[in-house]
DNA sequence: GCTCTTTTTTCCGGTCCGGCAAAAATGCTA
DNA sequence: TAGCATTTTTGCCGGACCGGAAAAAAGAGC
């Protein structure tokens, strides 16, 4: 929980690190407190680790970040790392995971009465629409940011460990989803359907976004998913290219 | 390209092995000599070392089984089976990666008149509505099948590495949708967004059958996703339970 | 302060993983 | 068929990974 090392700043706030819940009023306080100091500590390592893993691996390159170092950056044993992580791959999709549990909380946290995708949407929204994929809010939009992410990326042993934590953050999402539509992800394909779906609607946007050359902004593009998707996919019109405008 | 040693017969046909493109008459044939015996062999191995990976893991458990005990078992180096695979779970991976690129050439194979949805519905009826997720087919459903994949894919290296081949797989079918619809993956948002949500159907659906616990079969479930998909996944009537049949 | 539980650490051996250069296999042409 | 170019396989090796086991340290509750 230390990071003092080399790594600073916010080097790199990417692949969704973004506010820790830090919600609402009392209740949440309560709980945080009532979490104990165990938890809580146990969180910022875990937190700590990811970042720093991050961190170094934009700075240095992936394979020159050996474990060893991520541990000693943040003053915990090399074990400790692996009690968190099973490797730095899982290390740095983690952020990832949290962001999309954190999307499946807040779908959970819609008012009841408010209709499946209308919640989805909203979500989506909240955790999407401001910034890119990025820290919060920088009215600079972080320059190299989206490089460093793609760079990262290119790694086969991170893309398979974030599209695992896709996977597993879709089931939080399933059971929000159950609850709402009277489903159970257990016993009912629909609500794994519409997890899976919208997981992949999120993945294409931020592909295409981490990858569009003159770079547009996320939020947009998320909205724009989510709306083929509502419109059931339906193929573009074939390009009234020169002739035949057929149909 | 031996597999003599244990291993036995279909021990582990699962998780998508098939038939691997005896396609059409003379032109395939003329591809496949012309393909020249490198490239034969080097497939075959590749196809051993998966198959038996599968099977290896499947009967002596995940983690009893060393990279040296599937080499020995192809007869290959240790060496040579990394030159083809990064680990144990990218050689289970393969088969998966395998039939969802059979997906994607199926559909680029279509008439190209075919409207993208059917083709991508036949393609998939093709590919799954036969048989359960085995061998091409038995009349015996394959009893204890279903289990076996259920337990290798408990393994989270197996799942990150297979969600990873499902991902790879789909940048193949994006072109195969592109050329259908006049769209390009290169700078266009939907056919990337097709292809995902195709991958996440199925996903979805393999996801159900392998869990299922009365089982089900797996053909029906994925005409299902793909139906709800083209409805725009509207939430179903809230459970007529009691009072209130609200709208 | 004293237990009880949970987390961190130390220690350690087996496995993985990939770079490198020699050797073997294949493809091509004279 | 011999000979050369290209590709694949192999052996060798050192560093990194990985997780089991038990001692040590750090909260939690009384």
């Amino acid at each position: 929980m230390d990071e003092t090392t080399g790594a600073g700043a916010g080097v790199g706030a990417g692949l969704g690190e973004g506010a820790g819940a830090s919600g609402a009023a009392g209740g949440a306080e309560e709980a945080r407190r009532a979490e104990g100091l165990r938890e809580r500590k146990k969180r910022q390592t875990r937190a700590a680790l990811s970042h720093t893993t991050i961190a170094l691996a934009i700075q240095r390159g992936w394979s020159n970040v050996r474990v060893e170092d991520i541990a000693a950056a943040v003053n915990v044993s090399e074990r400790t790392f692996r009690n968190y992580f099973s490797g730095k791959a899982e290390a740095i999709a983690a952020a990832h995971f949290d962001r999309m549990e954190r999307v499946a909380r807040t779908v959970s946290a819609r008012p009841a009465a408010e209709p499946l995708w209308e919640a989805i949407g909203a979500a989506l929204r909240v955790e999407f629409a401001s910034e890119d994929a990025a820290a919060p809010q920088s009215s600079t939009p972080v320059p190299g940011h989206r490089e460093a992410i793609r760079e990262v990326m290119t790694e086969p042993a991170v893309q398979a460990e974030v599209m695992r934590a896709d996977q597993q953050a879709q089931g939080v999402l399933a059971k929000a989803i159950g609850a709402r539509t009277g489903t159970d992800p257990a016993t009912d394909l629909y609500p794994k359907l519409v997890a899976a779906t919208v997981g992949a609607a999120i993945g294409a946007a931020l592909t295409h976004w981490l990858l569009a050359d003159p770079p547009v902004p996320l939020g947009p593009l998320i909205t724009e998913a989510l709306d083929h998707l509502a419109a059931g996919l339906p193929a573009p019109e074939k390009a009234p290219d020169s002739t035949s405008a057929q149909s």
